[in-house]
DNA sequence: AAGAAATATTGACTGCAGTCAACTTTTCCA
DNA sequence: TGGAAAAGTTGACTGCAGTCAATATTTCTT
């Protein structure tokens, strides 16, 4: 057996991630120093170097974990056929409230997310990819039921999309708008994206356009 | 005269930031400490503190000034009666402009503004009010011209072309698109706004709208 | 199985951001 | 004008992220 070392660099990394859970959880992650994590871990602070980069990449990768089950689960198991706006709002809420769980890592998570460090590129790049291209196929669908324009690459209907969600939570970071505000928020915000900012031709508009 | 405290505190705040533009165009923000800076600005390190609390607020104040200037000039110097499209393009596209010539900059500045620590909440929220005042008389205007619908408020639809923008200088910083795409991008994105998602239920789809 | 090569671990060390108590300069007031 | 209070300045100090040369463990080779 050739597998001793894959084994415990797993454990370790594992262990490195239940106390980083732990201690950011019960003294946030500014207070917590990677050498008390490391004493927590069981291991040398040194050896943090060797599964992660920076201090924060910790966090990042454990919120990467979360959302890649999270996204995984959610465009699998969306009902495909429900207006792309209710597919659009309850995707982007779930990731929503599990980023926004703890205002310290909603900030640093996005913070990298959105800006990332050239460091950090590939490896975003490659995450960012793969969540697209978890969404394509909902455009599709909704492209087939003509609830999208079919003139727009996916690419460009999902950055758009990506970036009202941004704005998102950019204004709950600001105290703009609260926690329970966020989701009729998100579906405004998204309502007027499909809908257009300027004035339809003729249709009426559908339900629930203006309310305030 | 009451007043030599504060021209020598002007005196030093200037000399403080003459001294980051130096240094941070030469060596970088992260490779310029904050002694070094002291040095250069013919202080102690300390006193630094006294006018900013941050390293990265060095940062920050200097793009805030130079951006309060741009979105004062910007817009009142612009045109109310050209398109509401061409408006926000050319208005947003030099905020790019000039958040990108360096891209350290770009990063730290953009991950301060869209996701602000709690500390510099109060400042940033006056800034980004004043800035969205700004632009609140070219949507009016654009609403008269029917050019924008006007049942929804000023407030979202200032926040859905920041959203917007944010997306477009993630994506530059990502290496997604290129300095020269980035007008063009912007460009269709804020279309894309304009005409809404979903397929507009007659009317021909005006120039330009599909392109690669 | 022996020992050479490859890989992983470690904590003392470096460098820097940010603090603070002692000190200096300016302003205020009698 | 003198001297007390307020405001500003300072660099030695603290604490922590991240490095690295020395050491320990695992795998490969014969």
């Amino acid at each position: 057996m050739t597998g001793v070392r894959e084994t415990k660099k797993k454990q370790t990394r594992k262990a490195i991630m239940q106390a980083a859970m732990v201690l950011f959880g019960e003294k946030g992650f500014e207070k917590t120093s990677i050498e008390e994590l490391a004493r927590a871990a069981g291991i040398g602070k040194g050896t943090i170097y060797g599964y992660f980069q920076t201090k924060s990449d910790i966090l990042h990768a454990f919120c990467e974990d979360e959302l890649e089950c999270l996204h995984e689960e959610l465009t699998t198991n969306a009902d495909k056929e429900i207006p792309i706006l209710q597919q659009m709002v309850s995707i982007y809420m779930s990731e929503f409230r599990q980023i926004t769980e703890n205002r310290e890592f909603a900030r640093l998570f996005m913070q990298q997310t959105a800006f990332p460090r050239d460091v950090d590129l590939d490896r975003h790049l490659a995450n960012e990819d793969n969540y697209f291209k978890l969404l394509f196929p909902l455009f599709e669908k909704a492209q087939e039921r003509g609830e999208l324009r079919n003139d727009m690459e996916l690419l460009h209907i999902t950055g758009h999309f990506y970036g009202l969600y941004l704005l998102l939570v950019s204004a709950w970071l600001s105290g703009r708008i609260g926690t329970e505000e966020a989701e009729p928020a998100l579906e405004m915000l998204f309502r007027q994206a499909l809908e257009g900012l300027q004035p339809r031709p003729d249709q009426t508009p559908s339900t629930g356009t203006s309310h305030e």
